[in-house]
DNA sequence: AGACTCCCCGGAAACGTTTACAGCTATCGG
DNA sequence: CCGATAGCTGTAAACGTTTCCGGGGAGTCT
């Protein structure tokens, strides 16, 4: 009688057959035994050493092929040398492996086409969802969410109508926060370093301090706004052009790695923080308790976000007919040094800085 | 004649038999022309036409089953927030996405048995290949690498014979650079600040510092060496420590989340750096060159090291009975403000620190 | 004792793809 | 004009697993 079947493949890995065989016994009792689901004694017995002797490893493929799940979750988002993605990354991790699952992470470099070609490559099925947090959405992009082949959860700002899972936070309250304590604490020439506004934050923090400040009654001085990308390199440069033109005596920064840069730039125009200059950054990451003086920062609960971001991905998966739903994590300001409650004093005679003080604004 | 197969199945999304049926060929045929490989003019021009209008996307599970290869490269490094990680993936991922593959990151925290368990399981065949940097090697663990069921890299320091393909450099050396520099711009009572001895990088460290101080004929004090773990609290504790009962004119920090957690220890205990305390760290990361003043660090290559770790996997996947192969990357020293070559001047009058000025030791 | 239930087992199908193989047609060269 | 050859096509096997289904044996109840 011809076997039917390679019992060794040529790889020499054994597989459930090699087990079988070994225990005498049907591939479908040494599977079921290998699961756990019946078997009598006498079998699981024969089949357990059977596998203990061959080094037996159920082939991850093969079982994803047969379950429709590959136990992989996909996270996307711009930059992950961004602190606030690494602390996202970590709350959404801690969740995906308490299920047992993986997390599988790409950067996307805040490409909008890398992006959506990433959501229409989940068609091929590799993962079982993925979380995205996009910082450009054009309608293209909302549709590869809308009919993704897989479940999808966004974190961050969405069309308002769009029926996807979302958790997102108000940056732009996050931003009066941020003006409200400064007036508070008697700056009112205050500065604002901001990334792309043709990104979804970008906009959402433009428009948070336009309004904060009309609201306090402080007139929007342009000079006082600059505009780069979410990098260090370009809060910092953008805070040295800010600072060739005009004369803050505080600094809203859209994120904390622009403040970082801020902070630097500042410092090297000899500005003292908080004493000429109050700071205060965004995303509350472990950088801004790095720095000297430690950044004040708004706190956007990004890990808060992310760990919500990845219980909705497993309701979703678990149960796809669920209704979308959304979830809003509350920004806060956490106040340190940078910003510390002290008005403003007056500088030391001679200026201090090595960039000519402009003629600046009146406050 | 009942079909043997479900065309569509319950799921409603198209398979191969899905577009082969709508155009009228075998799946044999809309296979082919779905890879390019063979099909008549007119054949072509059906299945294409036929994929396109069921939007089909093939199943990477089972093209991987039939393939043996997923085409997803692991990654296993200990911290994900340390900033020489994030460099070192991203030169990982530039190589593993030019080849059309996908990175899976893993974060082992340091737990060994966390990365014995990764490397076990590599053998359910999830992915083609590993990159790991462990911090601390034991027996089991070498033996798992051994006998790994996949193609494995290691980046780090390994057992000499160990027949792993591996990229290394020597921060035995790295260190030797940083004490040079800081012996040859007049430092004496130089610090220094290191991870945990029972890590690789934390022994060889350790024993670097260790022979360059006897090679510059400098005593070794021990009061001068403190011990955290590579984190940023660990190294500004630690530094506050060694603060507390002695007053270096330098510090050495095993990596430059211990440097800038050191640097704000110094600016807090009211040390000016450089002039007060010339502080170099290690791996010189983006980190060193974000903070103020500039950290010197030494450059152990990280992004090299992923480029080339990922080239040797490559490699191996390529060709299995590839003889091992070891790389090295040599350390160089990047000088920035935190250890410009100023001879350390005396302090203004009055003790600026908030600790009392321990007695120090004489130079 | 016969019927019924319960459990265990093995054969075979299924997941969706690629590919070896063999059969067919058409073209070309002799 | 016929045989060889090249190119295309379909059938079927294979990747390694899980699971449906039917058969059979042992035990229990009537």
């Amino acid at each position: 009688m011809g076997r039917k079947r390679l019992q060794e493949p040529a790889d020499g890995r054994p597989t459930v057959h090699t087990v079988a065989a070994r225990a005498g016994v049907s591939i479908a009792s040494a599977s079921r035994v290998l699961n756990g689901v019946g078997g009598s004694p006498e079998t699981i017995r024969k089949v357990r050493a059977a596998a203990a002797e061959v080094g037996y490893v159920p082939n991850a493929i093969a079982r994803s092929l047969q379950s429709q799940r590959t136990g992989l979750i996909a996270l996307a988002v711009e930059d992950i040398g961004n602190p606030v993605y690494v602390e996202m990354m970590r709350a959404i991790e801690a969740v995906v492996a308490s299920s047992g699952r993986q997390l599988l992470v790409h950067a996307t470099g805040g490409r909008i086409d890398n992006e959506t070609a990433l959501l229409r490559r989940l068609a091929n099925r590799y993962v079982d969802g993925m979380i995205v947090s996009p910082i450009r959405v054009t309608d293209d992009h909302l549709s590869a969410l809308v009919d993704s082949p897989v479940p999808v959860v966004v974190v961050g700002q969405l069309g308002a109508d769009a029926p996807i899972d979302n958790v997102r936070t108000d940056s732009r309250h996050g931003v009066a926060l941020a003006v409200d304590h400064l007036v508070a604490t008697g700056r009112r020439r205050i500065g604002f370093v901001n990334g792309p506004l043709d990104t979804v934050p970008g906009a959402a923090r433009d428009a948070g301090f336009r309004a904060a400040l009309t609201r306090h009654g402080i007139p929007l001085d342009a000079e006082l706004i600059e505009v780069g990308d979410f990098q260090y390199a370009a809060g910092r440069a953008a805070t040295e052009r800010l600072l060739a033109r005009a004369d803050p005596d505080a600094l809203v920064c859209a994120n904390d790695l622009i403040a970082v840069g801020a902070l630097h730039a500042l410092l090297v125009a000899g500005r003292r923080v908080p004493q000429d200059v109050a700071l205060v950054g965004m995303d509350d990451t472990e950088l801004a308790r790095m720095m000297f003086p430690q950044l004040s920062s708004v706190s956007l609960g990004s890990a808060e976000r992310g760990r919500r971001a990845a219980e909705l991905l497993l309701h979703r998966i678990a149960d796809a007919t669920l209704p979308p739903r959304r979830e809003q994590v509350p920004p806060s300001l956490v106040v340190r040094a940078s910003s510390a409650a002290t008005l403003p004093v007056p500088r030391p005679a001679g200026p201090p800085t090595t960039h000519p003080s402009s003629e600046g604004v009146t406050a």
